[in-house]
DNA sequence: TCTCTAATTGCAAGTCTATTGCAATTACCA
DNA sequence: TGGTAATTGCAATAGACTTGCAATTAGAGA
């Protein structure tokens, strides 16, 4: 677990407790965005006695400092989570058969940006962008 | 309302009813995807009364048969819906402060679909893509 | 090391969106 | 004009997520 997680939690206020390091540390480890329940379940699976409320409450911080990525997929009705710090923005697609979940570690989306800045006179922070279809196993 | 949207709900079993009949001409006349309970108001103001379970069936069906397209927004917590038959598929930008939605009338993905079908081997199906930022308003 | 305060946590309850069961109503076709 | 399947309303339920509050804990400063 590098530093710079303590010393981001620090700079907004917070602490780096048990609680935070073993949630942190069940991200790190899994290879693709886990919703809140899926994480208690492998923080009890791994004896880490954790409320689901705690969970919630501890990825919300996470998210808000930018250490974790909350991804919403289309039509899966909860919100997923993954690690963000040290890691490159990136996105995904799901298999609508299985719901396996795979990274895509691209990003498509810079010139198109600007040319949407230009045209809506918005700014643009943020976009989101996900692939669904069969993966080579349900095909 | 054109007359393929007839044939379309008999084509899956289904009926042209007063109530989806009122459903669908709200969505119509909206310039930017409602959530199920916007629609329900819309359909009180309009004298039209129709329970809020009804709206949600209905537009589960207008959905399933491609009438209508769902969008989930980043954040949202709600799903919205607008009309997709007879227009062009395309992709929207949201003010992250007033909730503003705006149609983005383009879809830049098709050759990085290709891309990522030939990379992953899976089947690409459907996708999401949503901007966010700051309205021209709300800059 | 001890103390004090603010951050953190667990538990219970609540909120919000969306779904389901079932009986009553309605549409449509023979 | 029935008969039957689709549709609808109402009540209850499900599921994800949030909030209130009191108890616990972390850690900065004495
Ligand atoms: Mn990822
Ligand atoms: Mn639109
Ligand atoms: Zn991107
Ligand atoms: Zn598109």
């Amino acid at each position: 677990m590098h530093s710079t997680i303590n010393e981001d939690l620090r700079a907004a206020g917070h602490r780096l407790t048990r609680t935070r390091r073993a949630v942190l540390d069940v991200l790190e480890r899994t290879k693709y965005p886990l919703s809140a329940s899926e994480l208690y379940q492998r923080l009890q699976r791994n004896k880490v006695s954790i409320d689901l409320v705690t969970v919630y409450r501890t990825l919300t911080v996470l998210r808000d400092i930018g250490l974790v990525a909350q991804i919403e997929l289309h039509q899966e009705g909860q919100a997923r989570f993954e690690i963000q710090h040290g890691r490159e923005h990136h996105h995904h697609i799901r298999c609508q058969t299985c719901g396996k979940i795979a990274d895509l570690l691209l990003c498509p989306l810079k010139k198109i940006t600007a040319f949407i800045e230009k045209e809506t006179k918005f700014i643009v922070n943020e976009h989101t962008l996900e692939f669904s279809g069969l993966c080579p196993k349900c095909q």
